[in-house]
DNA sequence: CTAGGGTTAG
């Protein structure tokens, strides 16, 4: 009597472990509820046990437990059925829960009202150009579900944008009777994923005509459109009328509006929101870092991070592979060694978002042996691990395995270089000196790949020729080329005429960016330094002049390099630094040694009349070679001293670095604003060609 | 047992 009653209640004691096991996600309660499920199974179990069982390893995605269970149902229904397919759609396993379907089509089991708008998740993230999502129409309209079921329509609606079947969508949705905000939203958030955000908008003005109220999803899809659109004003009023309406309490309308703050340059205004969230979860954290992170400030997107670190927060693949961008953008070597060690802690540095983030900050940094340990450890590579990995590769100018890896990929077959592919592999070319590599790629990216050269490769040649002194045909193709040459072409031109003192083209070139960009400083500098080598000092003179009647300011030279923590900038002529003796005297005794080794100072680009000797002097204050006596005394014998530069580094530093690099035998690296030179034995690795 | 939402990689 007792036993029969203990029976008889367990299936509802089940029941209840099942939903605290899928409210809850966790794997204990999971295996608690399944070790309850056991218990039960014997030959005489009610049908509903299974379905509650297939309900429950489906919605913790354990797909092979929840395909067993519904096999092993005696008398599976629509129930256990639908069970498995909005799991396997929710979890994205489109073929298993399609296959389902038809399974159950088969068996002569009729699908309901909530076994369809399941079936149409599915298809709709389907492999491309698959049937099943028409023939789920098909069939939804035959059992009568459609047109009037509402849920069924909104997911057939859904499916429809996102197989790419635009005009049935629309006609679809024209054509129902019932429109409800889910119809509407599922047009914004489509509109916004295909990248027409400005449909979007226009939809929310269409569902507010048609007396809709929009809900938490159309707010977030609105303030998306508005991120992906640059729509500020529109956003930011919108934004005075998400709070009357109380919209955000609602913690993804708060992350979507610190995304759209973050996108639209307003990263205070991000803050502003951010710091008045009630509640925060991962995704305001990362959202925030990534809002700083665009806009410029490294610094404070990495204080973000620690703050989530601080507040609780697991690192998650998202906020890491964000943190290793920022990262990337400073000269975060040791940042990212750290962060790299984060990622191992937490399980997340096999994913392909993580991974390649890795391979692209240690290319950035100068680890090109860390990113290809990363890069050869990965299971799978996209597109973006390919580009990173040869972008290290260009990075320090090292052509030969910049095009091994590029043949590599287009070998794999594991995806088609894109056009970020073809900017990497033509600067690898450039700054290897494999010219005629470069423009031969170049020449025939359209036919062998299909892709059509855009400004950024046009930069790319223009930048090969140029190093190899060819600048006459540069200008040829800027002048052939069918779209308006942008700063960086005419940016590259200049400096190439720098370099082999072509200095009428150079003049031209010049022009033209005080055209497109008349604030800028790097530019006027480099023309008064051409003609001032060539000897033209009136010139050279007349043009500094202009600069600071115009009002443009020099930027002032800094390198700054990391030593315990802490970051020691450097300018030019800096006497303040508290080593300034020892770092003083220390350049005076390299200087003899150098000079010894058959060094010579450059002062070609001094631009005023000093005497020789003061312009030595002169060269000896540049910041990256006081960083650089500040690591040597600071950096034991063996670690490599790792400088960056503001500003490129300057002719006389690279030679000085050559000889310092043997003299001391250590290894230095510079990063300055264009590229890496690593210095070794009296060599760098760019081979003098930069 | 049911549709619709937010963050990431050059």
């Amino acid at each position: 009597m007792r036993a029969g009653a203990a029976m008889s209640a367990d299936p509802q004691l089940l029941a209840a472990a099942v939903e605290a096991a899928i409210a809850s996600r966790s794997p204990r309660l999971g295996r608690a509820a399944h070790a309850r499920a056991l218990r039960l199974l014997s030959p005489g179990i009610p049908p509903f046990i299974c379905a509650h069982l297939v309900n429950l390893y489906s919605k913790l995605d354990l797909p092979a437990a929840a395909a067993s269970a519904l096999v092993s149902d005696p008398s599976p229904t629509v129930v256990s059925f639908t069970a498995f397919i909005s799991g396997a759609a929710q979890h994205a396993r489109p073929l298993p829960a399609l296959s389902a379907f038809a399974a159950m089509l088969r068996l002569g089991l009729r699908p309901n009202d909530f076994t369809f708008p399941s079936a149409f998740k599915a298809a709709a993230s389907a492999p491309t150009r698959s049937a099943a999502g028409p023939q789920i129409h098909a069939l939804a309209i035959r059992f009568g579900y459609l047109p009037a079921d509402a849920f069924v329509s909104c997911a057939a609606l859904d499916m429809y944008f996102k197989t790419g079947r635009l005009g049935l969508a629309r006609r679809l949705f024209e054509e129902m009777p019932n429109r409800n905000v889910v119809a509407w939203n599922a047009v914004m958030t489509n509109a916004v994923l295909d990248g027409r955000p400005l449909e979007t908008v226009q939809a929310y003005f269409g569902l507010r005509e048609a007396g809709g109220m929009p809900n938490v999803v159309s707010v977030c899809a609105f303030f998306n459109a508005c991120a992906g659109a640059m729509l500020l004003l529109p956003g930011a009023q919108f934004h005075g009328f998400v709070v009357k309406c109380g919209f955000d309490m609602d913690v993804s309308v708060s992350n979507a509006m610190v995304d759209f703050y973050g996108k639209c340059r307003c990263a205070e205004k991000a803050k502003m929101v951010f710091d008045v969230m009630r509640v925060r979860n991962s995704v305001s954290w990362c959202s925030m870092v990534v809002a700083y992170a665009q806009n410029g400030a490294e610094e404070d997107a990495f204080a973000v991070y620690l703050g989530a670190r601080r507040a609780g927060e697991e690192p998650t693949d998202f906020m890491v592979s964000s943190v290793l961008t920022t990262c990337a953008g400073l000269l975060g070597l040791d940042l990212g060694r750290a962060l790299h060690a984060v990622a191992v802690r937490s399980c997340i540095e096999a994913n392909i978002f993580v991974a390649s983030a890795l391979v692209d900050m240690y290319g950035k940094c100068g680890g090109v042996e860390d990113a290809q340990h990363v890069f050869f450890d990965m299971p799978r590579r996209n597109l973006v691990t390919w580009n990173a990995m040869i972008g290290g590769h260009a990075n320090i100018g090292d052509a030969i395995n910049a095009l091994a890896v590029f043949s590599d990929m287009i070998a794999s077959g594991e995806t088609a270089p894109n056009y970020i592919t073809l900017v990497n592999v033509i600067t690898a070319c450039s700054r290897g000196g494999l010219t005629k590599e470069g423009y031969e790629l170049f020449e025939t990216m359209k036919e062998r790949f299909g892709i059509q050269p855009r400004t950024e490769h046009y930069a790319c040649v223009v930048d090969l020729l140029g190093r190899a002194g060819m600048e006459e045909r540069a200008y040829e193709i800027i002048q052939r080329m069918p779209m308006r040459p942008s700063i960086s072409l005419w940016g590259a031109l200049l400096g190439a005429c720098k370099m082999h003192g072509k200095t009428e083209l150079g003049r031209i070139a010049a022009e033209k960016l005080f055209e497109l960009d008349p604030q800028d400083s790097g530019n006027h500098v480099l023309l008064s330094n051409m003609l001032a080598s060539a000897g033209r000092w009136a010139e050279a003179t007349y043009v500094r002049k202009e600069m600071k009647d115009v009002g443009i300011k020099k930027d002032p030279g800094c390198s700054w390099i990391t030593w315990k923590n802490g970051v020691h900038v450097f300018h030019a002529k800096d006497t303040k630094h508290e080593m300034n003796s020892e770092i003083r005297a220390l350049l005076a005794k390299l200087k003899k040694q150098m000079q010894a080794s058959g060094y010579m100072p450059d002062t070609q680009y001094s631009l005023y009349d000093l005497e020789e000797e003061e312009k030595e002097s002169e060269v000896f204050q540049h910041s990256e070679k006081l960083a650089l006596a500040y690591g040597l005394i600071h950096i034991p014998p063996g670690v490599p001293i790792r400088i960056t530069k503001n500003l490129r580094i300057c002719v006389d530093c690279h030679r000085a670095f050559k000889f310092i690099s043997g003299i001391v035998d250590r290894e230095i690296i510079v990063r300055d604003n264009n590229r890496f030179h690593h210095f070794k034995q009296y060599e760098c690795s760019c081979k003098d060609y930069w």
